[in-house]
DNA sequence: GTCAAACATGAATTGATCGTCATATGAATG
DNA sequence: CATTCATATGACGATCAATTCATGTTTGAC
């Protein structure tokens, strides 16, 4: 659609700038949503002038985009630490699991903007969301080769595990908050791990 | 926030029209989204004038809404259809989710209306899904009841189906739609089944 | 300390949508 | 065929957000 991104800040204010107005971004955005958060709401939050702005992104939506970009990597940090030190698939995936819903309790307005790109830059949410299936995909294959889980599509599952995940994390991580994570994870990895059938 | 709903039309032509503008929102809105919408994009589509909008609807947001409940409702009926013939909870999750991935198929801008509508007005949103999360729920509890599938929080793994429905519907129902549908419920309702481990 | 490039500003311009309203037409009643 | 209520219209004024730009300030190299 658009062209190329906004040329980099040549100097430290220059960045610092970029930074307050991203920062203030995605406050605003988190907390009252993409289409009602007008640029001026941004530039205000942040202390900057109106054309300020202008200098550093092209649109809202580019902003969005960085803002996308920025919390799959969080994310996909938060996510490798937390599944480090994991011994078996399954405890992988419950503490993957536990790690995702924890930093959407921590970070509901980021999980919030990247839903919400959907409906504003499908390419760059869809990208997302394929990285992670790829990644998981990944690692699905490798503990299927290592005998550690049954043979069975690991594309499907990668989806059907991160679906879980995403609806879990709204459920528990942004409509209830106060529900115990192990109340969640127990009885979802137990699912995961052996089905619903007796 | 808002008051109340707009009165009923009280005449044959009056009901058409309203439904003219309710079909029109519903093709454009799910086509290209509900912010870029706008209200005379719709009374255009519709073939009616812009002031028609308002005789029926106080914004667009009580379109939305509206169409939000009929999606619901016809996607109940879709899955009470497909699942009416089985004769086990493995069963009715396998046809259930075959008939919602078909929705999807056939439906995609219902289905991005749905979810879209969680940035326009949260509260039917959370509606929509606590209310298919009940019937779910109810269903769980009654298997294990009967001893058709193992002790478990009827709660979490309610929202821990719907999600993988919800992502799978996605992956498979909007943006890959060649695949045909039983390389995905197979997987899909194994791993429902018995789980990833050994 | 001078100078050029980078950065910052916010008022003004531009463009688009919302929602209203005065007016007109359709349909049903007696 | 007259009356009345419901429905329909689309131009218009009010509002609001996006983007530009002429002007001013800061930075860092030399």
């Amino acid at each position: 659609m658009t062209a190329r991104a906004s040329p980099k800040p040549k100097t430290d204010r220059g960045e610092r700038t970029r930074q307050k107005i991203l920062s203030a971004a995605a406050a605003e955005i988190g907390k009252r949503g993409f289409s009602v958060t007008s640029i001026s709401d941004i530039t205000a939050a942040a202390g900057v002038g109106q054309g300020t702005f202008y200098i550093y992104f092209q649109s809202k939506e580019e902003v969005l985009r960085e803002m996308v970009l920025q919390m799959g990597r969080d994310l996909r940090q938060h996510l490798s630490a937390a599944i480090a030190g994991t011994r078996s698939r399954l405890d992988a995936e419950r503490e993957g699991l536990r790690a995702f819903i924890e930093f959407v309790r921590g970070n509901p307005g980021l999980y919030r903007i990247v839903e919400e790109s959907q409906f504003v830059d499908e390419t760059i949410y869809r990208r997302h969301y394929m990285d992670f299936a790829a990644t998981y995909r990944a690692a699905l294959e490798a503990a299927e080769a290592r005998g550690e889980i049954r043979k069975g599509s690991a594309e499907v599952r990668a989806w059907a595990l991160m679906g879980m995940a995403v609806l879990l994390g709204q459920r528990y991580g942004i409509w209830d908050v106060a529900t115990p994570l192990d109340d969640v994870i127990g009885p979802a990895v137990d699912l995961i791990g052996r089905g619903i059938q007796p």
